[in-house]
DNA sequence: CCTACCGATCGGTAGG
DNA sequence: CCTACCGATCGGTAGG
């Protein structure tokens, strides 16, 4: 708010004119794609190994470099598993705000549980990072506010549309905090399992909705 | 202080003849009382840091012991976790041999989700350290022979449940090798956030249930 | 992006 | 159940 006239404001040395776009910008495409490679990598590591047994060595193996090259890019392990973090969720907050505005019941709940399976298994890595490594609910000093922001929120969508789908009547009338979870568990789990040489994604998201909308059931129901 | 120059016996005195049962009685029972108590010390420090992340020196020190003294107990930090393992599994194995004896099929899929929440969420420390740290469907080193088999069969007995309702009528007809994995995740993915002074199991069971069988549904399906 | 190296910590052992 | 200690490995730094 205040800055109108600074008399003795020294702090960043500025070096450089007020131009469009100030700086390097030809390394930092090639900075940015190598960057985007080793957290590719990390995640591949994590999972594999989990966040204390996987090495920066391991990461750095994996891109035939040496491990001090890394703290080019990353200034801690902590904050490479974050920026891992950050990729899977990035995504996934980004479907979820277009679900919320499906105004079909069915379709919108259908729309939650195929893209919440899909973005797993095509993400198997992050997300096994993610959820095992991290911790989804639990807390965890590698998580900065960011992250715990992106997750906050992602929590709240899903559980606002697991909420209107009992309002719509789609779901039973149950608790929407344990609905959200078990919803959540049933999809989330499958970074666990599954297998893309063995598993089909769309058949799954498939049998998830059946079993929560009760389509096909045959008896065991009265009034 | 000095030994009365006895010739023959200088081993451990052995105090007592031969009796119906012959050895170290009264040791093995305290031993395997400590022996427990080291399980269970592990399993806490395995949840709360990792298997990689906790180390024997965090294990001994919850139990005020030194971490060599743990190696007259076990011969390996891996052979510790696979006790953890069993623990969990062991108790979990017994509940559903007396599940698959239910005949009624609703009562039966109601034992089933309530079991195995009640499982988890009363040994969120065990499961916690099977599910994310040695691996359910995934391979691992730490796992013997043993552990391996009663993970087998437990996974197919819960199958076989899950498929038996399908084929009674009281879930969709679907995929059930999908509808087991399904069923799975959101009953087991109670160990990733239940908290035991804010929720509730019967509650949470209830809310499974009731999302599965359909039960309170008012509208959204046509014949 | 490298070589060289650090202090800390780990699982495990020796020997009592 | 202990003290003392090992070789290996870790995250991270120095300095180029």
């Amino acid at each position: 708010m205040s800055k109108p006239s600074a008399e003795s404001q020294q702090e960043d040395p500025p070096k450089r004119r007020k131009v469009g776009r100030p700086r390097n910008e030809t390394r930092s495409a090639e900075y940015e794609e190598r960057k985007r490679l080793i957290v590719e990598a990390a995640a591949n590591v994590f999972r594999e190994k989990g966040y204390d047994g996987g090495s920066l060595d391991d990461v750095a193996e994996a891109l035939d470099i040496r491990k001090a090259s890394l703290y080019y890019y990353i200034n801690s392990k902590a904050e490479l598993v974050g920026l891992v973090f950050e990729t899977a969720m990035d995504g996934a907050r980004e479907d979820i705000d277009r679900i919320v505005l499906i105004e079909d019941p069915v379709d919108r709940l259908r729309a939650l549980v195929e893209h919440q399976i899909g973005r797993v298994i095509s993400d198997l890595s992050h997300f096994s990072v993610f959820f095992d490594h991290i911790g989804f609910t639990k807390e965890s000093s590698a998580k900065s506010e960011r992250l715990r922001q992106l997750e906050r929120s992602y929590v709240e969508a899903f559980s606002q549309t697991v909420e209107r789908a009992i309002a719509e009547g789609v779901l039973p009338d149950v608790d929407p905090r344990y609905a959200t979870r078990a919803i959540m568990g049933m999809t989330c789990w499958t970074y666990k399992w599954f297998d893309h040489d063995r598993h089909d994604g769309a058949a799954l998201s498939e049998t998830c909705l059946q079993l929560l909308l009760g389509t096909g059931q045959a008896v065991g129901r009265q009034g």
